[in-house]
RNA sequence: GGAAAGGUGGCCGAGUGGUUUAAGGCGGCGGUCUUGAAAACCGCUGUGGGGCUCUGUCCUCACCGUGAGUUCGAAUCUCACCCUUUCCGCCA
């Protein structure tokens, strides 16, 4: 949610903000008028309530009757009067609240400006430390498979298309890459969660997939419940309606969820092997800062994922994304993308953002700097740390062996028992 | 799923239609006293919105679980819903 004092007196810099990053800036008049009249709305609408309130009173005190009765019907004109106002405030509100609910958050001014994904920067390259394969690589779903470690025949019989079931030593893998991100996330500092993985959707709200992006929610038909499509909403919401103290901030949270995605906007893409499913695992890092500190602790979450993918000894690249391609809370987003040989690409594992006040504001979040301190909004970080199933495919297409068989990388092999995956294991 | 009791400020807790401007207490902050501290005493105390003689020790509105309703006037009365606790049922 933006500012509505930033949209009342910078129109300009909201709207620049907007048609940087491709959204439509018209709602923005549309938002000053409504707001013009709301204000005119609310000045006659408590003139007539403190008449009310003061008459009110004297009629209690009244001892004449007839003068009694004069003004309660007096008064009744005014409630009328009250209530006509307060219907047509409570149009405008409800016009205001969405128009406003579906404004995305504005890009950073060091966010490269540019319309798709094609202007994504890359900042970096890092090269792995694993030796390079001397033999033609297998995509995963071909290594998978003959080790009989993904089945998704079984998947599919289960519940269609892009999904599977991943049989022993692939869902060890799986648990392993999980349990140990998590510990590492741990001694990076963040505090472990477990959260509901369906919510209210108020707290799809706070985090920005609603209203706007229902579509790509799975919702269930009686009850007010959605499955979270990232830990990143549970998250959010997490402290939301609260005052935290100045000096218990930075929070920083580590939590694992499956997530789960309809993938409407996506139908027909990467619809093999386990890159895009429905349902997936993903550890996701999370912060609330000071507002001075969001830039810090973006840099600082972009370390710690990075430091996933370089304990895997894995070639990765970080892009800085551009404003045509940020997701709509984020205000600056770095996406980690890992290469993976099998099946030639660049495999998106992270993204980490800075959304400012953006999601707080929407959560009611705030901070108190001081004893008797006006509350201020915190800020907020997400970052993914890391996707389950495109680091499994990174894993696997790089550490496959002439053989067929899987090296466990080294740091996980205390946590999947084996050195490495052979079929029949 | 059934029954009962509840939901009031940071916390406890009073309040069944109008001196309530939400009593009182605790906690917190400031002060007096003190060598210092404690005690005692005095004062202060939340959130959000709107306005202005425009940033103030200002005016005003709203907020007692949520939403409707009754009334000149609602924390208080009515209805619906949500949540909590206890008991029963069911269950991992």
């Amino acid at each position: 949610m933006l500012d509505i004092n930033l949209i009342r007196h910078n129109p300009d810099i909201v709207r620049q903000g907007l048609v940087n990053r491709g959204s439509d800036p018209s709602a923005v008049d549309a938002i000053l008028a409504l707001d013009v009249q709301r204000r005119e709305i609310i000045a006659r609408s408590e003139q007539l309530r403190a008449l009310r309130n003061t008459v009110s009173k004297e009629i209690g005190r009244m001892k004449d009757e007839a003068e009694r009765e004069a003004k309660k019907a007096e008064m009744r004109r005014v409630g009328d009067e009250i209530a006509t106002l307060e219907a047509e405030l409570g149009k405008i509100e409800a016009q205001l609240a969405e128009l406003t609910g579906e404004l995305p958050n504005l890009p950073d001014p060091r966010v490269p400006i540019g319309a798709d994904e094609s202007h994504n920067v890359v900042v970096r390259t890092e090269q792995g430390t694993l030796p390079p394969l001397d033999f033609p690589a297998k995509p995963h779903w071909e290594i998978g498979e003959q080790l009989g470690i993904i089945d998704f025949e079984r998947g599919v019989k289960l519940s269609g298309s892009r999904f599977y079931v991943l049989n022993g030593l692939g869902a060890r893998l799986q648990r392993g890459l999980i349990t140990w991100m998590l510990d590492l996330r741990r001694q990076q500092g963040y505090e472990e969660r477990y959260l509901p993985f369906m919510v209210r959707s108020q707290v799809l709200f706070a985090s920005g997939q609603l209203p706007k992006f229902r579509d790509n929610l799975y919702h269930d038909a009686e009850e007010d419940f959605w499955w979270v499509p990232t830990a990143e909403v549970p998250l959010t919401g997490l402290h939301s309606d609260e005052i935290l103290s100045a000096d218990e901030l930075p929070k920083l949270y580590a939590a694992y969820t499956p997530c789960f995605r309809r993938e409407k906007m996506s139908a027909g893409k990467d619809v093999r092997g386990i890159k895009r499913g429905h349902q997936f695992d993903k550890v996701e890092m999370y912060a609330f800062t000071l507002p001075e500190e969001s830039d810090h602790y973006l840099e600082r979450m972009r370390e710690d994922a990075e430091a996933t993918l370089r304990a895997l000894g894995l070639t990765y690249r970080v892009k800085l994304l551009c404003t045509g391609d940020l997701g709509f809370a984020a205000r600056m987003t770095y996406d980690l993308e890992v290469w993976a040989p099998g099946v030639q690409e660049w495999l998106e594992v992270s993204s980490v953002s800075n959304t400012g006040d953006f999601q707080a504001r929407r959560a009611n979040i705030k901070f108190r700097r001081e004893r008797g301190a006006k509350a201020e909004f915190v800020h907020t970080l997400n970052g993914s740390g890391l996707a389950l199933p495109r680091t499994m495919i990174a894993v696997l297409e790089n550490y496959q062996q002439p053989d067929g068989s899987v090296v466990v990388p080294e740091v996980l092999r205390p946590y999947v028992g084996v050195d490495v995956i052979r079929k029949s294991d």
